[in-house]
DNA sequence: CGAATGACCAAGC
DNA sequence: GGCTTGGCCATTC
C-alpha cells in the first residue's frame, strides 16, 4: 500500500522472527498511535503477499478471528507450525512468544 | 465531502 | 465478568 503507516506496519510485521508473535496494539503503539490497532488490523486485512500476518494476534493472545471463521484454523495451524504454543482456550502464550520490537525502521 | 466500517483497546456499567 | 460506549484513523461507498 501507499501509506506510510501501512508501510511501517508491514516492515514491522515482516521482521517478526519465526516463533514469535506481537499484538496489534504494540505495533500501533510503536508507530505512535497507542490505541489504533484497528488500522493495523486493516493493514493486515489487506496485507500483500509475504507478510506473516498470522504472527499478529490480539493483546490478550487471542486470534483476531471468531472460532467459527475459516481464517481461525488457518492462523492457528500456521502458528503451530512455527512452534508457537497455545493454551487450552486457543490463545497464544504471550509471555513466551511476544516479540519485542527491537529497532527503528 | 459525509457516513459507515473495521482481523482493536480501554474504561465503565 | 460479559456487554456497551467512545476513541482513534485509514479505507470504501
Amino acid at each position: 500500500m501507499k501509506n506510510l503507516f501501512f508501510k511501517k506496519v508491514y516492515e514491522i510485521v515482516s521482521r517478526i522472527p519465526k516463533g514469535k508473535v506481537i499484538s496489534y496494539g504494540k505495533i500501533a503503539s510503536f508507530l505512535g498511535n497507542p490505541r489504533q490497532g484497528r488500522i493495523v488490523g486493516w493493514a493486515m486485512h489487506s496485507s500483500p503477499n509475504g507478510i506473516p500476518w498470522h504472527r499478529v494476534v490480539m493483546k490478550n493472545g487471542k486470534l483476531p478471528f471468531q472460532e467459527t471463521q475459516e481464517g481461525y484454523l488457518n492462523q492457528y495451524n500456521l502458528l503451530l507450525k512455527e512452534g508457537i504454543s497455545f493454551s487450552k482456550d486457543k490463545t497464544v502464550d504471550m509471555e513466551k512468544h511476544e516479540w519485542k520490537i527491537e529497532l527503528p525502521l
